[in-house]
RNA sequence: UCCUGAGUAGCUCAAUGGCAGAGCAUUCGGCUGUUAACCGAAGGGUUGUAGGUUCGAGUCCUACCUCAGGAGCCA
């Protein structure tokens, strides 16, 4: 290590433009090498991105030239170089290798396993910790971890208070899905959470809006490109918000994930291999297809929700950002269930729709794809639904719920509803469905001192940022996926 | 839980019931502008496991194991 005063400063890959001409030191790791003869082609790269260095024989010491030439992939390292510009290299910019120390090198018999040819599915995920350092799996964290952030970003500038609901609960929030369970001490169980929502419910008619970002688990035995056991969900919940009032909210916030992912993402999505012309679709102001202006002229029939129950911000369109208004389709249970038995009569579907059942995986690829932008679905048949969702009083055999459904044949991406704030009913809801009464006591109170109508809904992290990248699967959006067969690494 | 498919070198994959193969990776050699560099050479195998049919099984049959895709369920 040198101590002179004229040491080099320390750069990232990313900000090399700013260090032209310089010489730096870089901190990273031997990411390809090739070589001709007299001449090596090193690629490093150090977290933020990759550059190639170019090494001269008769430009460094023998001791360099010998080290970089017999160096194995992956190895740890500093370079230092100087910063050029050159036509011919990906980025821009190239390093002038000058010298290099190697901090570990990887030993030749046991190479680094992730080369760059393909590999298959189960060897990558049984290397997870070292494919994740591959440019695009780095890339897919880095949108992930905007997408968090930009969730999150959403709600602390609309006023929202996150409360976090525990991660250990005493029953089945919902009663349907199984649960990961425990033993709690001495006599109890206790299960890992599915939902937050039963909680915040409660955070919401204290500190009025409200959201949760957390982990939550099923153990479920799904086993498709849309399942995980354990995922990351966002969920919002607003006193004195309806139905309508949800729709609008989930189409602003979605709209200000894709915004700000496109402001600052492009060159990771080109890496990931996404086609941004569909994320730009997904936030044009303008009308997408021809299917929205039936669906307009059906919401515009609908009566406008009680003034005094809508939040004028979220109402507004998108406050956070000063983007146009963005309109989602928006279709009735009834009119997407009209989509499909026509889709069915035309030969486009291979399955018809039975009338009351919930939509199966085929009919939501379908229907999502008949957009250019995630698809609300609203108003479902209150038998198919959860117990907690209020009914529509224009039709009470319908539940005042929504999904979403992300473009492109994601699937759903967001499920919301208006909550049960009767009393009575939602006791009745408990026992109709053979859940214990004792242990939703503490949720039938939120219903005795002071109910209010309220509304919210969880988004799963993983399928969002599945969509928005356009991944075959979401055991590649979360940095160590754990699904039905896998819990290693 | 059900349906379908796949397990052969470290990796990705070939091999009509008849000698176990290639590319990449590794090692050695060559090459001063390579972009998954290229060229030459070497090492590398209990064909997922157990049984069965056959003169002979990677190949056919049975069971099991592992993984993948889908259904159901969901975000």
């Amino acid at each position: 290590m040198s101590n002179e005063a004229n040491t080099p400063p320390i750069a990232t890959i990313a900000s090399l433009a700013s260090f032209e001409g310089q010489t730096i030191t870089l901190r990273g790791w031997l990411y390809n090498l090739r070589a001709s003869g007299k001449l090596l082609f090193p690629i490093f790269r150090d977290g933020t991105g990759t550059i190639q260095g170019i090494v001269p024989k008769a430009a460094v010491t023998e001791a360099v030239f010998e080290t970089l030439k017999n160096l194995t992939l992956e190895s740890s390292l500093t370079v230092t170089g100087k910063v050029r510009a050159d036509s011919r290299a990906p980025s821009g910019y190239e390093l002038d290798v000058e010298n290099i120390e190697v901090l570990q090198r990887v030993p030749e018999d046991t190479p680094f396993p992730i080369t760059l040819k393909e590999h298959g599915v189960d060897f990558l995920m049984e290397h997870r910790h070292l494919w994740l350092r591959t440019p695009r799996q780095s890339a897919i964290l880095r949108v992930r971890a905007t997408i968090m952030r930009a969730a999150a970003e959403y709600f602390d500038t609309n006023g929202f208070i996150r409360t976090d609901p525990p991660i250990l609960t005493p029953n089945a929030c919902e009663g349907t899905s199984e649960l990961f369970e425990m033993d709690y001490f001495d006599d109890d169980k206790a299960y890992l959470t599915q939902s937050g929502q039963l909680y915040i419910e409660a955070t919401a008619l204290a500190l009025g809006k409200v959201y949760s970002f957390g982990p939550t688990f099923r153990a479920e035995k799904s086993k498709t490109r849309r399942h995980l056991t354990e995922f990351w969900m966002v969920e919002p919940e607003v006193a004195f918000l309806e139905l309508d009032g949800l729709l609008n909210l989930a189409e602003a916030f979605i709209t200000h994930i894709v915004t700000t992912v496109l402001a600052h993402h492009r060159a990771d999505l080109k890496v990931i291999g996404k086609d941004i012309a569909k994320l730009e679709a997904v936030i044009a102001p303008e009308a997408a297809t021809t299917s929205e202006s039936e669906i307009e002229k059906d919401a515009s029939s609908r009566p406008e929700p009680k003034a005094e129950w809508r939040d004028p911000r979220i109402s507004s369109g998108a406050p956070q950002t000063s983007a146009p208004v963005n309109k989602f389709p928006r279709l009735s249970y009834d009119e997407a269930h009209a989509m499909l038995e026509k889709a069915f009569a035309e030969g486009k579907i291979e399955a018809p729709h039975k009338y009351g059942d919930d939509f199966g995986s085929p009919d939501e690829t379908y229907i999502s794809s008949q957009f250019s932008k995630p698809v609300m679905i609203h108003r479902y048949p209150a038998a198919i639904k959860a117990f907690y969702m209020q009914p529509d009083p224009l039709d009470p055999t319908k539940a005042l719920c929504v999904d979403v459904l992300a473009p492109e044949g994601y699937g759903e991406i967001i499920g919301g509803s208006q909550r049960v704030d009767s009393y009575d009913l939602l006791k009745s809801r408990i026992e109709a469905h053979g859940l214990p009464l004792d242990a939703f006591q503490w949720y039938l109170d939120l219903r005795k001192y002071g109910s209010v109508p309220h509304a919210g809904f969880g988004m799963g992290i993983e399928r969002v940022v599945a969509w928005i990248c356009g991944l075959d699967h979401v055991r590649e959006t979360i940095p160590f996926a754990r699904t039905l067969n896998r819990i290693y690494p």
